[in-house]
DNA sequence: GAAACTCAGTAAATCGATTTAATACGACAA
DNA sequence: TTGTCGTATTAAATCGATTTACTGAGTTTC
């Protein structure tokens, strides 16, 4: 009953043509005649042939599979409940993806010493936020697989890439906490080399030095996550009571300072302001409620896919793109105190 | 410089055997002298060979990869708005995968006519709550493709599936709003015909039979969500002021039912008190905060995973799993108001 | 000492498509 | 008539592995 699945040569002999017409009919790769069309057409209508996949990757190449991976430990990256930026940009991009054509697979990070991408059929890679130095997206490019990442990786010049904006987004946190009546900002960003702990950075000298006020930088390892930011800011702020606000991108951090404060009395948003940049289930969950930047992932993410495809059909020469430009969620963690 | 990556062959004149014995030595498919073996994985070594994943997968017929299907595409599952069941099941399944050696595709609905899937290369397929008629699932059936449920199909026997507990459940939630004080609950589900429905109305019915309540019971189409719970829990509500519970699986309907107590000035948990299922964004943010069951999604996803890597390796016979019991997890929307 | 059996290894077939190189057939020009 | 060019089609090579069937060489059995 259940017969095997028609081949090309079956279409081929049901239609009283070659395999090679049969497959140019499929692919549009040469001129056939319109008759011999049809009748091909037909055949494969009747006997419901689809190409095998596996053989047409072997025979071209491509894979139309493209990966999402993360660099991030996963303390940060996959947090409570394991949600987060990550799989946000991940939704979007298989969305966009399939519509393309193109498959999305999903590589969590691993303790793993082999990377497990080298098991993997993906013709193309997205990163979100590498690392400079990233050993696995080093291995791909080697292997001359694409690689597009989500915000630049720095070092790492002539590479394609969508803009994430940190310098706006760090512009824009800033700016907040001082319209908020501000007049000590604190920063506290991770130590790993990635391009919008630098881009922040750099926003932040000049932010303190146009402000005239005292550099209170915090760098932390973003893999002990938001106990390592509790600490910190805990001595931080005994050292610096005057300090009256804090910009942590990173949500586990801000969460991390949110605690510190609560324990040292320091009332939120009153005496103290916080900010964060992803606004996911942290940001949302804590309470007070912290402020944070909506990123626009669904659109960026829907940029990368796009590059990727098109740096892997070779058919694009701008190796950056821009999504909209984020925009402030203000919050109870630093509401405006006085109207 | 950058030579083509070496076949098979390369390794194998490299190493002055056959093709065949590489394989053999590889696969571990049949016994190789051990001096021979050496020699081969010393070539190995030397070349960096990795075998090409599509010849594998042309010859052998295996994919290594699995998809997660949803009816619903995963930016609405995602997004910050409602990081969802979905993508929590997805990040987890795609660790547990990528840990057997198989990797994860997203793999969103899409209106073209022809499915997507067809142009897939996958060996197996996860499931969230299918309905009993889902007519994806069926035409994967056909084709003889492996399909696990998270949540068993409604009629559907013999089929796969790992278990949500959906009785269990249902228990955990209608006997919690009675303790909290509940003495007319009503019961707010979908029209759908899935499986956690069935099961929380038959444990409705056991339920109201012995605590001697009159029947309250709302099926709502879920695509409507969050507004056609507001406006029929208003209704209901309305009709029926005695009602002191509102249990709604569904936390859209969750949150509609929140909503509408509001407006009522009904104070939560007070005068009414709202448990649902889901714990995510949804339950998490709302107002008081609302209480749910931690289904340990982790687990079960794992459990599927699995499940479905055991079914097409054909190496199991028992059809169905169980994650850990689902546990409550009481929040301010239904706190013992007397102690 | 021949038949039967292992054992290690290899040549060749195979998976199912795409693509290159070749062919057959007209039309057209010289 | 012959040669050239163009078009529609096809035979055969190819992608890179796995697997089947076979070959010798060495052992055991009667």
């Amino acid at each position: 009953m259940l017969k095997r699945r028609p081949r090309i040569v079956d279409v081929a002999k049901a239609a009283g043509v070659s395999p090679a017409t049969v497959s140019n009919v499929l692919n549009r790769s040469r001129h056939v005649d319109d008759a011999t069309r049809e009748k091909v057409l037909g055949a494969v209508a009747r006997l419901g042939y689809t190409p095998d996949v596996r053989a047409q990757r072997l025979r071209t190449g491509r894979a139309a599979t493209i990966a999402i991976l993360s660099s991030m430990p996963f303390a940060v990256a996959a947090g409570p409940s394991r949600l987060g930026f990550l799989m946000e940009v991940a939704a979007a991009a298989a969305t966009v993806a399939l519509e393309r054509g193109v498959a999305l697979v999903l590589v969590p990070p691993v303790e793993a010493d082999r990377a497990p991408i080298e098991q993997l059929d993906v013709s193309g890679v997205l990163v979100v936020e590498p690392l400079a130095d990233d050993p696995e997206v080093a291995r791909l490019r080697a292997r001359g697989i694409p690689v597009v990442s989500i915000g630049r990786q720095p070092d790492a010049p002539g590479q394609p890439f969508v803009d994430l904006q940190s310098t706006l987004t760090a512009q824009l946190m800033l700016d907040h906490l001082r319209e908020c009546g501000s007049r000590r900002t604190a920063l506290v960003i991770g130590a790993q080399p990635r391009n919008s702990y630098r881009e922040t950075e750099a926003v932040y000298e000049t932010f303190i030095r146009r402000h005239r006020m005292p550099k209170r930088l915090l760098q932390l390892d973003e893999s002990a996550g938001m106990a390592a930011a509790h600490a910190a800011c805990l001595r931080l702020l005994m050292e610096d009571p005057e300090i009256d606000a804090l910009c942590a991108p990173v949500d586990a951090f801000a969460t991390g300072a949110l605690q510190a404060a609560h324990e040292l009395g320091r009332k939120v948003p009153d005496d103290l302001r916080i900010i964060t940049r992803y606004d996911g289930l942290r940001a949302r969950e804590s309470r007070p409620q912290l402020s944070a930047v909506n990123l626009h992932l669904d659109a960026v993410a829907a940029a990368a896919v796009h590059l990727l495809i098109d740096v892997m059909a070779g058919t694009t020469t701008d190796l950056s793109r821009v999504g909209p430009a984020p925009t402030l969620i203000a919050r109870e963690s630093s509401l405006l105190l006085h109207a």
